[in-house]
RNA sequence: GGGCAAUUAGCUCAGUUGGUUAGAGCACUACCUUGACAUGGUAGGGGUCACUGGUUCGAGUCCAGUAUUGCCCACCA
């Protein structure tokens, strides 16, 4: 017998394992059939499970074990992310416990450090993830950092570097001091910043100045919200067409402080509304005034160490100073020095580390690049083509404004954690910069080296490896092939090459999606998936983003351990759309779980009866066709027919729905048709027909509810895994060691069924309209104040003869649903008794002697009668224009006439009820 | 500054190509501790679909504009 409670947490420790040994998540390339794939967005190998892996990952699970369960031949690769940066700090903070840095231990050592933690510490998220559910080929779970995806990255550096497509230049990078890295663009938050704008005089060459502590006559006004870049300054600047400074131009002007003569250009990036008009140029310290620098040939003059401190260049007054504390002293010596004029306040956009929140600082400096123009046409080309698809279509737009805007990507990163450059530098003189070489291993680079003359007798100490490792992104980016084992070529490739979907937040479409394309399509020849789905994020209740400093984020760990992992992936199926993000609280975690303890319970309703009934078994409804051969020769109800048409309808629309990625719409039709029609409907209809004493309905009743059930169960799989799993094994429609996940995904009714069934649309229609009367009733006696146990008589007035025919036939279920003393059915003769609710099939009746306020119900019928009197001119409005009978379809001019006489015969009736009542 | 979304019940959201009287969950009201389930049942109340125009026989749905909110991108020193 099954347990009263559903017990989550024994359920999950179970089948979890279960599902793992057995292998049943695993992928052959060589079973054949239709191949469909996923690779996950790997999580950063330091990183927790939080609310957004949740999401993505039960996305991409209940898709996964849809296609698997349709006999596709499925394969989920699992893996994790090296995450440069984020790793690296978290063993420096480790470190700097024991009181040392990195450069104390050297290279080798801390590197070994890494991996330590890496073995220690980086199976968490891998292991909260199997809480979810996720059915990943664990058997593939691939790092992005492991030998066969490090030698992907080398190989793929070395190709586009012999392509021309990697090189290493001068660049204004966006530099993070804390984290000590050159950061992509896409790496830098901008966020607004209320700061001080700095008036300052830079005096004309050759003006005196004048009388003590008086300021220059003769002076330009520049104003920065930089100060203490002041001293890498190498020219001001000026709009040509500004009328105002013209003649300034050719000019130069002092630089203050430093005394240094620096020139005035004119320059088109100048806006002449914005400040002064004038401004400093610092072409080592800001990306515009790089670029200017570039276009006057102006010297570039790097002020700031690594570290944001100030170096020599600097000033020997500033140098070592910090640069926030350089820019107070500087503006303190402006001051003192009469430069300043005056101070306003500014907001502007002040770019921050996206790992570590400090204010970035432009730098000028050598950095790789990957050129990305010539890689970005053709992933353009094949989106544009409908080869590869974004789900919503409008990312598509995103996508192509990006990449049509698209700079060269700076791959570099000064860390130690990640894959290290296969550049090898020559030995080269003092001051020289150093050739070299970029091979896939330095045995490579040498023989490579040694061709070049002069290098003929090097060894392989002489040559030195770059310094720096590249971008995370540059190994994320190959993930959807380099996770299938190449450069090798493999059967994984061959079959599961491309991808089917790919499943991520919109956040990383940049960072990683329209990579992953291009090096799909580069290296790969073919785009590594054909469905690009996007999907919102997950934020708090009050719409802010969840994050562990707020103390707003829900931690899908403890939903788990509150309501189960079913919950969880259910509820976050039901309330999430693509369109947009997803506003969560903990409550809303409990739709799921009550909806675990509502099949659970109509488990348990079955599996009570089926021990009262003689020989049934669960297990003989195990397969699709086998409902055919339990019910030879047995009778159906219309009910009984409803349920089956309505399954068919169900299964079509949860397949319809995730074929279409609307995950959300899925879980609601899964939901609705167990919830609605199995347990509020037929659960209730089969406890009448089991407590009518005629055995071999009670069989059919069960029989056709344990089918049902069976596949609702196998339709809801996708989503709640777990207690699917528990409740087949607990009835019984799965042997030991049997799986639901591999069972079929439930079909509809095949044509000979539906003939012997007789499922016809008009049965549907009937037990709908019949359902209507039943609430109807219902609502009488709520009306009314009868209590439910208290028996009472129904008269039905049915449309014509033949409902009343059919009606009469089918009374015992209408008097059982109505708990009513009895029914009688007549065509007619409606004004007898008390209205209920007009509906299709007629009108359904109690007698109320005694319980009525004739006054309060004739204003009740004349207020209907209005409405109905309402409708009915809109209607017959409608029908009297031409234009609407010749453009509308007809099946909607149909309607409208059907519902023209409906009403016209509606009114009729309240008008004589209204004359009762008067 | 540019772009993209959103605005539907008290709250969170559906509403797929325009087509009967606009839906769900939560919350709310009344009744029901009835033998699967109170993590439940039955019935009910609640919306001029942000605003203004337009197209159409017909608009929550399409178009234009306005307002509000959110997000992304961007070099305003």
């Amino acid at each position: 017998m099954m347990d009263k409670r559903y017990d989550a947490k024994a359920s999950e420790a179970k089948w979890y394992p279960f599902w793992e040994k057995n292998g049943f998540f695993g992928a052959d390339p060589k079973a054949g059939g239709r191949p469909y794939s996923i690779v996950i967005p790997p999580p950063n190998v330091t990183g927790i499970l939080h609310m957004g892996h949740a999401l993505n990952q039960t996305i991409q699970d209940i898709l996964v074990r849809w296609h698997r369960m349709k006999g596709d031949n499925t394969l989920w690769i699992p893996g994790t992310d090296h995450a440069g940066i984020a790793t690296q700090n978290v063993v420096e903070k480790a470190l700097k416990k024991e009181g040392r840095r990195r450069q104390d231990l050297g290279r080798e050592k801390f590197l070994e450090r890494v991996w330590e933690w890496k073995r220690q510490y980086g199976g968490t998220i891998v292991h909260q993830q199997r809480k979810l559910g996720n059915s990943t080929d664990w058997s593939r779970e691939r790092f992005t950092f492991d030998e066969g995806c490090s030698r992907a990255v080398t190989k793929v550096f070395c190709d586009l570097y012999r392509e021309g497509l990697v090189y290493k230049g001068n660049y204004i990078v966006n530099w993070c001091p804390r984290c000590g890295t050159a950061l992509a663009n896409d790496e830098v938050e901008h966020e607004p910043n209320r700061g001080g704008f700095w008036y300052i005089r830079y005096p004309v060459a050759g003006s005196a100045k004048g009388v003590a502590g008086e300021p220059y006559k003769d002076y330009v006004m520049v104003a920065t919200t930089r100060p203490e870049t002041l001293p890498g300054d190498t020219a001001v600047a000026v709009n040509p067409k500004d009328g105002r400074y013209a003649h300034l131009a050719g000019k130069t002007v002092v630089l203050p402080l430093s005394g240094r003569e620096i020139p005035v250009v004119t320059d088109d990036y100048v806006d002449r509304e914005f400040g002064t008009g004038i401004v400093k140029i610092t072409p080592a310290h800001d990306p515009n005034d790089f670029l200017v620098g570039k276009r006057h040939g102006l010297e570039e003059i790097n002020v700031m160490n690594g570290d944001g401190t100030m170096n020599a260049l600097a000033g020997a007054k500033y140098e070592g100073m910090d640069r926030f504390k350089c820019r107070e002293a500087i503006v303190a010596d402006l001051e003192a020095g009469g430069f300043l004029d005056h101070v306003e306040e500014i907001e502007n956009q002040v770019g921050h580390c996206y790992r570590c929140h400090e204010t970035v600082e432009s730098r000028l400096s050598r950095q790789w690049f990957v050129k990305m123009k010539p890689l970005a046409e053709p992933a353009v080309a094949a989106v544009k083509s409908g080869e590869v698809r974004f789900v919503p279509e409008r990312w598509s737009k995103i996508y192509f404004n990006w990449m049509e805007n698209i700079q060269d990507w700076c791959i570099s990163r000064q860390l130690w954690w990640g894959h290290r450059i296969p550049a090898y530098y020559l030995p080269a003189a003092e001051g020289e910069e150093p050739r070299f070489v970029v091979a896939e291993s330095r045995e490579a680079a040498l023989e490579e080296a040694r061709k070049i003359p002069g290098f003929e007798n090097l060894q392989a100490d002489g040559l030195a490896q770059d310094e720096d490792v590249l971008d995370t992104w540059f190994s994320s980016w190959l993930w959807p092939f380099s996770t299938m084992g190449w450069p090798e070529k493999t059967d994984d490739l061959d079959f599961y090459y491309p991808t089917a979907d790919l499943v991520t937040a919109q956040d990383i479409i940049f960072f990683w999606v329209a990579r992953m394309m291009m090096a799909g399509i580069h290296f790969m020849k073919k785009p590594p998936f054909r469905n690009i789905v996007i999907h919102g994020i997950v934020r708090a209740a009050d719409g802010s983003k969840m994050s562990k400093s707020k103390g707003n984020s829900l931690d899908p760990l403890e939903l788990i351990d509150a309501y189960s992992a079913d919950a969880l992936r259910f509820s976050i199926a039901l309330i999430t759309s693509l369109e947009c993000d997803t506003k969560v609280n903990k409550e809303k975690f409990e739709i799921g779980r009550n909806f675990a303890t509502k099949i659970w319970n109509a488990a348990r309703f079955m599996q009570m009866n089926a021990e009262k009934t003689e020989g049934f078994s669960f297990a003989d409804l195990a397969d699709d066709g086998a409902l055919a051969r339990v019910l030879e020769g047995a009778a159906l109800s219309d009910d009984d027919r409803h349920l089956l048409i309505a399954a068919d309808r169900a299964a079509a629309a949860v397949d319809g729905c995730l074929e279409k990625y609307r995950i959300q719409d899925g879980a609601l039709a899964v939901y609705g048709f167990f919830w609605t029609q199995i347990c509020d409907w037929y659960v209730e209809y089969a406890k009448d027909a089991f407590n009518g004493g005629d055995a071999a309905r009670s069989r059919t009743v069960l029989s056709v509810l344990a089918a049902v059930y069976w596949r609702a169960l196998r339709l809801l799989h996708p989503y709640m895994p777990f207690v699917t799993e528990e409740i087949a094994h607990q009835l019984g429609y799965l042997a030991e060691g049997e799986s639901i996940m591999r069972a079929p995904f439930p079909r509809a009714s095949t044509d000979a069924e539906k003939a012997a069934w007789n499922l016809t649309g008009d049965v549907f229609d009937y037990v709908e309209a019949k359902r209507e009367m039943v609430t109807a009733g219902r609502a009488l006696r709520a009306e009314y104040r009868i209590p439910p146990a208290q028996a009472v008589r129904f008269e039905i007035a049915a449309a014509d003869e033949a409902a009343a025919a059919r009606m009469a036939a089918d009374a015992d279920s209408l008097k059982s649903a109505l708990r009513a003393e009895s029914v009688s059915v007549s065509a007619g003769a409606e004004d007898r008794a008390m209205p209920g609710t007009l509906v299709r099939l007629g009108t359904i009746y109690m007698p109320l002697d005694g319980l009525v306020d004739k006054a309060a119900e004739l204003k009740r019928v004349t207020g209907e009668l209005e409405k109905a009197r309402g409708f009915l001119k809109g209607v017959r409005a409608k029908l009297a224009n031409e234009a609407f009978t010749a453009h509308a379809p007809a099946e909607i001019v149909e309607n409208q006439r059907a519902r023209e006489k409906e009403l016209a015969a509606q009114i009729e009736k309240l008008e004589r009820l209204a004359k009762l009542f008067a």
